[in-house]
Order: structure tokens, then sequence, then C-alpha cells
RNA sequence: GGGGAUGUAGCUCAAUUGGUUAGAGCACCGGCCUGUCACGCCGGAGGUUGUGGGUUCGAGCCCCAUCAUCCUCGCCA
């Protein structure tokens, strides 16, 4: 019989003694002493201690003691203060307990295959057992915190008069980007909806439909293997708004991000945030989304290696190398040779073949090669550069451009954290701005767009399209928090010349262009606004603020590494029936 | 596709150099207990050391293969 409840297991205090009232959930703990049995109820507003007593009856008392963990049980009785003394201030409601008359199990449970209240067990076990892993209180903290940053998003976007659109998860594949989900059609045999990597283009169509400002909390799906802060499917705030260019974006975007500063993260943003351009921060952090809750800057020191004798920065030269390093303050005494082994590889495993370390002392440098920088000048000037004073420690890495940036980002972002050069608590938010419109891929042999193809490019750059397009920066903005990508937009093409010229670019002749996006050059044609926009990742906000590493204690039923669902066991075989329909015979080599 | 880590009781972990009957805490089962909340006390049960092969007088430990999970490179407009 349901015992239906009047309170949750969160919410009795000493104004409810004297009530009687009825609560359900499910038992975290029970303790039996004979002649008083407690059990602790759970539901996910809290725990609340329910005694059974003698003068109860024998026949409850006896029911009480049969009960185990994770039972789902409902019990009405009385709210009583505790005795003097007996109060738990570890629970909210531990001034309190409820005196049972009434008790009504539900369902009992087997022994779970690991405690709801114990040690974190390992994954495997609890993915497979996902709907008991997400009644771990620290999982329900997570997805409270991801409602409630959704719910913001809503109502901030709403205030800023954004209109929330759905848009369609069946759409057609498009050729850039990321591999895409396929679903066969089985109306159209040999043919095939994608599933979204973002609503990209059909945003940009609800601007043209005059839609003006619209947001969505959308999922994206990617069929790209798989990272800690990567998974198959997503979720993202996307925004695109009419008549703006980058500023009036970013400016808008950073209300939100105030908002949920303000409230998730306990601090009143100044605002505007800090922009960085691409350019400098590839130079300056050897990285497009520079965390920059510490300095360690990457200098280049070309110049100095220059004038030592060593013959890797002669070879460096001579092969069009850069040379660059960055200057851990107090490496040298935190740092044995063992551990500076430890660095070359971690740096060779970003592709250097060499990590030159120097300690800094008073008077010299220290380690095998210093003696290669022994002349006064280059002492001076390596100090300099560096800023550096004794007990520092100086990393170089002589190689290509994307070499020493991979390497030194990366040794950063390493060195900052273990000589604890930051809050790891504590956030910081910028601009990332004016991304280069296009990359060149040796192995396509054709250009691909930095972001998407449908990015305009700066006006000042727009001649460059036709004489080097490399050179051309996009109007694109990336939102980075703490060295991770919390989002990126760009302002979009409404121009269908320049939107065709950059196809072309890319590879594509005027028929394929007109094949896979014809519809969105139709679209420009029709009256286009000029229009840009943005998305932010949703599960990684919930990360960033739930103070986890991984994307997967973010997202209900997550996937494995390998894609799979330990739970449901997808992805699965299908009937032969169902692939017959689907015009899709199996090749089984 | 490549590299790395891990896999021992239901869970979290231990097990020295390859050497006795693979241990502990929690959970579980039985008993006792009227104020616990990490209850306590007494007793008990629970193991094909992921799987398959190999080396050895002897393998949780060494070798090979394989599976799974995690991390990572490539990839991720």
């Amino acid at each position: 019989m349901l015992l239906k409840r009047t309170h949750t297991c969160g919410e009795l205090t000493k104004e409810h003694v004297g009530q009687t009232v009825a609560l359900n959930g499910w038992v975290d703990a029970w303790r039996d002493f004979g002649g008083l049995v407690f059990i602790d109820l759970r539901d996910r507003y809290g725990v609340t201690q329910v005694v059974f007593e003698p003068e109860a009856g024998a026949d409850l008392q006896s029911q009480a003691r049969e009960l185990r963990n994770e039972y789902v049980v409902g019990i009405r009785g009385t709210v009583a203060a505790r005795l003097p003394g007996k109060e738990n201030p570890k629970l909210k409601t531990g001034a309190v307990e409820v005196r049972a008359v009434e008790l009504s199990v539900y369902n009992a449970s087997p022994t779970p295959p690991f405690e709801i209240n114990g040690p974190e067990p390992n994954e495997e076990l609890r993915l497979k057992y996902r709907f008991l892993d997400l009644r771990r209180p620290e999982l329900q903290r997570v997805f409270i915190l991801r409602h409630e940053i959704g719910q913001l998003m809503r109502r901030v976007m709403t205030e800023m008069n954004f209109l929330e659109v759905e848009t369609p998860v069946l759409g057609r594949s498009t050729p850039e980007g990321a591999r895409d989900f396929l679903v066969p059609s089985r109306v159209h045999p040999s043919h095939y909806y994608a599933l979204p990597q973002s609503p990209q283009l059909y945003k940009q169509l609800l601007m043209v439909s005059g839609f003006d400002r619209y947001f969505q909390i959308a999922r994206c799906f990617r069929d790209e293997d798989l990272r800690a802060t990567r998974q198959p499917e997503f979720s993202q705030l996307d925004v695109e708004m009419s008549f703006v260019e980058d500023e009036d974006v970013m400016t808008m975007m950073e209300t939100l991000v105030a908002a949920m500063a303000k409230q998730f993260g306990g601090e009143e943003l100044k605002l505007p945030l800090y922009r960085i351009e691409y350019h400098d921060a590839m130079e300056r952090y050897g990285n497009d989304r520079p965390d920059l809750r510490y300095g360690l800057e990457l200098k280049d020191v070309a110049d100095v290696a220059e004038e030592t004798e060593f013959r890797v920065f002669q070879q460096a030269k001579e092969a069009g190398y850069r040379i660059r390093g960055i200057c851990a303050p107090g490496g040298a005494e935190k740092y044995s040779r063992k551990d500076l082994d430890g660095l070359t590889e971690f740096a060779g495993s970003f592709g250097a073949k060499g990590l030159v370390w120097l300690k800094v002392e008073a008077e010299t440098f220290a380690g095998p090669t210093a003696k290669f920088f022994t002349k006064p000048e280059v002492q001076a000037k390596l100090r300099e550069r560096f800023d550096a004073k004794a007990g520092d420690l100086i990393l170089i890495v002589a190689d290509t451009q994307a070499v020493t940036s991979q390497a030194l980002s990366n040794l950063r972002a390493r060195l900052a954290a273990e000589l604890e050069m930051y809050d790891p608590r504590s956030f910081h938010y910028s601009w990332v701005i004016r991304f280069p419109l296009l990359a060149w891929d040796a192995d396509e042999n054709r250009y691909v767009a930095e972001h998407h193809p449908f990015t305009m490019p700066m006006a000042e750059d727009l001649p460059l399209l036709d004489t080097d397009p490399a050179k051309v920066r996009a109007q694109a903005y990336d939102l980075v928090v703490n060295g991770e990508e919390a989002g990126g937009g760009t302002i979009r093409c409404h121009d269908p010349v320049i939107q065709s010229k950059i196809f072309a670019l890319l590879g594509l002749t005027p028929e394929e262009a007109d094949e896979k996006f014809g519809f969105l050059l139709s679209a420009l044609r029709n009256g286009a606004p000029p229009h840009g926009g943005i998305a932010l990742g949703y599960d990684r906000l919930v990360m960033l603020y739930a103070g986890l590493t991984n994307i997967r204690d973010c997202i209900a039923f997550p996937k494995t590494a390998k894609g799979t669902d330990l739970m449901t066991g997808a992805p699965g075989t299908v009937a032969a029936r169902q692939l017959r329909e689907l015009h899709i015979r199996p090749n089984l080599d």
C-alpha cells in the first residue's frame, strides 16, 4: 500500500515536531539494537532517521528488522525532537527523527553490487548499474547543478529576448567536419539521414527567416573517438543572432557568463572579459585555448641560441625550426634529475626530439647542457628573457612551430599544476579571437575550414582571399575557461559571393557546393541578414562548475570510451528483417 | 589505427625475490544488544586471482595471446 509522502527526506526540522508525516525513500542504512531499530531513509533531498520503538508494537518492529539497504519503503510516523545531545549535525534533518507507526515495503532489493554510500566503485561497474550509480549523492548533486545551469541559461537568454526553437535531429550529411552518425532511410533505398554535429545551418536559416535571436539547448552527435571530455552525443547551448558583429555576440554572451560565474562560481566577473588574438595566444602560450590562471609564458630564444656553440641549436636554425622555452619558478628545487627525465619524455610524447633544461643558479646554470650557456651575454640575455632567478628551471625546445607549441604548452600546464601556481578551484574566463579562416591540409592538398565553412572573414582581410588565403583571419571567437574550450562561434558569411569563394577555396566545385549547400546559398540570396552566433558546451560547463574532470559524470547515461552503453548493451545487433527493410546487406568480411 | 595504465571475495584494496592454506576493511548471513547515526560485541559464509595458452618442481606475481575499463596520440568543421 502506498503511504503517500507528505514531506521529503530532506526537509523535516524542529518546526515539524509533533506532526504526523509520511516519508518515501530508500533504506540508506539500518541499525538494529534489539529493542530499538533505526532506519536512515534517503531520497534525493536528503536523509531522515526513522526510529521503530517498542511502543509501536512487536509486529512493526519485526517488520522493520527485515529491512535491508536499498529497500524502497514508505513510513508514517510522528516527528519528534531527538533526545538532548543526540542530534546529528551532519544531517539537515539531524535535529529530529520520525517515530514510525506504519511501514510499507514497496520493493525489496538484493544486496546491491556496490554500496551506494560506500567507496566509489570502478567505472565499468558504475556504468553497468548506472541506475544505482545515479543514486549516489555525489552524482545527484551534479544533475541538480546541471538542471540549475540549464535553467539559468534559459532564463538569461529569454530575458535577452532570445527565442527557443527546436531543429531536426534527422538531417543530411555535410562533407566538412567530423564523421557523421548515419541513419538509413527505409523509404529511400541507399539514402541516409545524418544526426547533426550541431544545428549550425538550421540556425542560420532561422536568421534568414527573421527569428533574429534564437537559442536552443541542442543535442549534437559526432562519430569520432572519445576522451575524458568528449562523448559521441553531447549538448550545447546553441545561439544565433542577427544584425550583429563579433563584439556584439561576445558582449551578449558575457551577460550569461557573468550570471553563471556569479551563481555557480561565486564570483563577480569584471566585464568585458580578457580578449587575446589567436596569433598572440599561440605565440605566448603555444595554445589556442590557454589556461590564464597562471603566467608561465613561452619565450622565443632563437637569437640567444644563435650565440651558443650548441649543435642542436645550430641544426635547428638550419632546419628553420623555432627555439622557444619557458621558465618555471622554483622548478630547479622541485625537480630531481629523474623528474627531469620524466619531463623530457613528456615533451617527447608531443613530438619534441629533446628537452634542454637549465637549473638557474646564482652565478651559473646547471645541467648536462649548461656548458653551452656559459658566455656572460648568453647568461644575461636568458635571465632577462625569462625573468629567471636562482632556483628557477628553464626548459627549451627546438623544433617546428607546431611541435614547440604543443610540447611547451603541455609542459606549461603540467608545471603550473605541479608547482601549484594557481588555485585549482578558481576560474578564468577569456576570449580567443581572430582565428585563421583556413588551414592548409597537406594530406588532402586543399584548404580546410579552421572553424566551419560558413565563417565570415574579417573585413580588412577580404582581399587576401584571392592572394594569400592562409593569412585571412576570421570573425571567430572562442570562450576559454581554465584552458578548456567552453564555447565558440563566428560571424557567418551572409554574402553568397564570399560564401561561394570560400567553398571554392575548400575545393568544392560550384556544382558540389550547390549539391551540398544549395539550400544555404539559396537562403543567403533571399535576404539573409548579417548574423552570427555561438555555442557553449553545456556538459563541459557542468563539469567545470561541478569540479569534475570527466564529462561522463555530467551525462546521465554516458557511453564508454569505445562508444558502448554497458547498461543497455548499445550498440546492438538487429533482426535480419530490420536490415532488409532498410535495404542493408551486412558485409561480414 | 598507435601508445600507456588497470583487472585479486559483492565493493575498496593488500599479498616482500616466483614458494605454506591468497588476507584486511566494508557489505552479506546467524546470534546478542533501548539511543545509534562509520553503532558495538560474538560467530559464519564468501576466491577458477578477467579469459586462454606457455615457462617452471612450483605462477596472483614471469612470457605470449585475448577481452574489458580508463588515460592519451591521431581524429574531433
